[in-house]
DNA sequence: ATCTTTTAATTAAACATTTTAAGGGGCCGC
DNA sequence: GCGGCCCCTTAAAATGTTTAATTAAAAGAT
């Protein structure tokens, strides 16, 4: 636990324990740059029909046709209402189509249609013309490094922010 | 898309092309990080009483008191009605008072309440705590490298989504 | 075999956030 | 002064999200 100098503006002193300072600027730069994102990406994405947050779902399926729609929910990061909605809305679209599973009729399988196939690619190079806009000056390395250290955030993020059913002792 | 390379082991293969997958990455990672960071952000807020959202507003306060709106607005992103939403809300809460300005009749200042001060503490030790849990195992200097590409990648797209008026010819 | 519990998806209701469009004044150039 | 511009605000609407309750089916127990 450093010192901290809360009282007005940050210094602007050049030391080591400037740690924490950086810390704290870590949140708002990763807020700014996703909303930052967010809003270019979608931009991008009126073109094909499709608002931001479904391209995660067709991107998924196309990694995997036919997730379950709890799976779904799960990988995108929302509830499970919040997913029946955006594939309601998705499927009316005509970008998917539910079917019930085979063997376990509790399940919604959710599938690309061809015209959700087909827009895999349109997704693909919004986000990508996104993407390269975003890192207009970056190297291979640091585009690398900073896709991992994301990932790494978000699975962090996500390990204290599960429920976590852990079952003290049996 | 045919093939499925979600092994996240792109670097296999060293093409020319690979750029693309790599590239394609960055913005899912970042959306799913940032949607990480504001749940749990969130929750640590929630016990000082604040939404999401607001810590911008304290935090850029804190930095210079006295800013109008459209300038919050411009900082943290958003349009200028949202930004007097919420700082009606904030105002309602306490945490910060508009006061006309007393040269230009037409700005709208805002300062911090004294309560609005101490919840700059509460906010910034949320945000470190978050922000340290979300770099658990990080280096200074990766979190250092990390913050200074998220704020590149925000200069970058804004310099795109700012409508940029350039009168070139109509 | 039947009853109970658990799981999955949906629906319903509510709420937060944000945006566009329009309104109300104050400032400044002419 | 007058017209245009700028800043904030209000109003209406879209979007996205959540919790709680409902329906249906599988799994397990008696």
């Amino acid at each position: 636990m450093g010192k901290k100098r809360k009282d007005g503006k940050k210094s602007k002193s050049k030391k080591k324990d400037q740690t924490e300072y950086t810390l704290v600027d870590l949140s708002p730069a990763l807020t700014q740059a996703a909303r930052s994102m967010r809003t270019v990406l979608s931009r991008n994405l009126f073109e094909s029909g499709l608002y931001a947050g479904q391209d995660g779902v067709i991107l998924s399926l196309a990694e995997s046709d036919g997730m379950t729609a709890g799976a779904l929910a799960q990988k995108l990061g929302v509830k499970a209402p919040t997913m029946t909605r955006t594939i309601g809305r998705m499927e009316a679209q005509g970008f998917l189509e539910r079917k019930p599973d085979a063997e376990d009729a509790r399940l919604t399988k959710v599938y690309l249609t061809p015209l959700g196939r087909d827009s895999v690619q349109a997704i693909e190079m919004a986000a990508s013309a996104c993407d390269r806009l975003a890192t207009l000056e970056f190297s291979d390395k640091e585009i690398r490094n900073l896709v991992r250290l994301l990932k790494a955030i978000d699975a962090n993020l996500q390990a204290e922010a599960l429920p976590l059913e852990e079952p003290d002792e049996e």
